[in-house]
Formats: structure tokens, C-alpha cells, sequence
DNA sequence: TATTGTTATACTCTATAACTATA
DNA sequence: TATAGTTATAGAGTATAACAATA
């Protein structure tokens, strides 16, 4: 038998394949492709390097380069040179780039159907159980050989 | 505030994201993609038609026939024309079809660290959860308009 | 007419390799 | 030499529209 772990790594990739249109749904109206709204997503006010975004998203440098130069021809964020070392570049937010982080922002946080119809436990242990999930991913990626 | 739904829902998809690597890394060693063994894996010993399967994957049928192009070149799965209704082509998975389905899914259950780095109750609610999660879901697709 | 599947086409997403500029 | 980022290139993944065969 497979144990408890393995089960739910399984279900948990079958409901997130299961739940693909309600995603594209959810930001159908914001003209952007779901890739596309998670990088915005992800940019923090104070901007970030091109690496750390690579990093963040896990792809290479020259896919950044490209999801970025989208992000940048619908106006949502500039390239700014570092000044302390002028190889790097930082990314941050325009006005139209913040009002639309938060537009996706909050259509991210619109759960589907098959997640509110759970009960009001089984939402919230669900909630907190992922969340404990995420730490321990976070926590491996700050020290990978522990 | 926001919802325990919304905030589990959103955990789900970031803690997703997080682990792409897992996930490409699980099934590194047998030359195919994500997306390409999801599809492998979706296919029964009794064969399916491409209609669905491109509901399955939730894609245009177009994109189907691409999908199952790149499983025949590897030798995986053969097309035969349904015999009742001549339109309908079914697709089977050859003998090294299975064996590579096999692989697949025993690679699928293989859990992330963060994942296996859980209480054993913890991993054993996540699963119960959303395995009725997917139950929803399921019914859903059954009785869209319910 | 409607449905199944494919083809033609185009755009996004992705990586590898080669390159530029800077450190 | 090493690192940050881009460009050139190529292939996978995706959808829309037009099409052929069949119902």
C-alpha cells in the first residue's frame, strides 16, 4: 500500500490538473495567461534582480528575460540598472503594474468551487496544514544541504 | 480577511509552484515531460477515444492529437479507428506503454520532502481532504449545472 | 447539420549555448 | 575568471480556424 505522504503529493497534483479552467477563468478577463500573472504576482514593491525572479519562479535566466519583456510591453513593470553593481538589473512595478498585482492577487485568493463546497474544518485544517507544507519548502530552500 | 478557502487554495497552488523541481527531477530520468506523462498516465488499459482524452487533459482537441503524436514517436501508444462509429479514433498504450505508465505513476506517489517532512496525522488529513476536494471536483464535471 | 479528429498557423513557455558588460 | 543579463535558436505546449470524413 502507498503511504499517506505519496497519496496526497498524488491528489494534490490531480485536484490542481482538475481545477486548470477555473484557473484560467479566474483571471480570463485580465488579458493575461496565468504564467504571466503568477510572475506579477511575485514581484515585491521594492522590486527584485532578474536572478532573484529566475530564482523565484525556478526557470532559466533567458526565460525571465522573456516573461519579463511581456510584462514590460503591457506597461506593468521597468528595468532599472543597479547602481552598486551595474550588471544587475531590478524590476519593479509601475502604477498600472500594482494595480493589477492586486487585481491578480485577489483573484488567486478566489478559492473553486470544489474547495468552498469543503467543510469549514476541512477548510481551515486544510489551510493550515498547507501552510506548515510551504514552511518546511521555504525552509529547504534557504539551506538545501540539511 | 480573507477565507479559509481562498488562503488554502492560494497555499496549494504556491506550495505547487514551489516544488516544480521535485516534479521535474521525479521523472528526469525517463526522457519525457510533465505534461507528456500526465497524459501517459491518464490512459486506461481499455484505450480512450481523443475526444476524452483532450477533456481529461482539459485542452482543445488539437492539442490532443499533438500530445498523442509525441507518446506514438516514443513508441507508447497506437491509434485504431473505432469500429461502431468511424469518426472516433481510440488510443492504447503498447506493450512498453505499460511498462512506461508504470514507472510513471509509481514516480507520481514518490512525495516531495516538504510533503514527507509532515506529521504522520497531518499527512494523513491532507490526503483525506482532499481526496473529498476531488470528489467534489469530480462530481462537478458529472453535473455541471447542479 | 453536427461531431471527431487532423492540419495549418501562431503565440507563449521553456531551455541551451553563445554573447556582452561588468565585477 | 565568474556573474548578470540578453540574444539566437529550437522545441514543447497551447489555442483558433479551416478542413475531411463520418454520422
Amino acid at each position: 500500500m502507498s503511504s499517506n505522504g505519496g497519496r496526497a503529493w498524488q491528489a494534490m497534483t490531480d485536484f490542481l490538473r482538475s481545477q486548470k479552467r477555473h484557473m484560467i477563468a479566474s483571471i480570463g478577463d485580465l488579458d493575461m495567461s496565468v504564467q504571466l500573472a503568477h510572475a506579477l504576482a511575485s514581484i515585491p514593491r521594492e522590486g527584485m534582480t532578474m536572478r532573484a525572479l529566475a530564482d523565484e519562479l525556478a526557470c532559466d535566466a533567458s526565460n525571465a528575460t522573456g516573461i519579463v519583456d511581456r510584462l514590460e510591453e503591457r506597461g506593468f513593470t521597468e528595468r532599472r540598472v543597479d547602481d552598486a553593481d551595474r550588471r544587475v538589473k531590478r524590476v519593479f512595478l509601475t502604477g498600472a503594474g500594482r494595480r493589477m498585482q492586486e487585481r491578480v492577487r485577489s483573484r488567486f485568493l478566489e478559492p473553486p468551487p470544489a474547495i468552498a463546497a469543503l467543510s469549514a474544518s476541512d477548510q481551515r485544517l486544510l489551510r493550515e496544514i498547507l501552510e506548515r507544507a510551504l514552511a518546511h519548502a521555504e525552509a529547504e530552500r534557504v539551506e538545501p544541504g540539511a
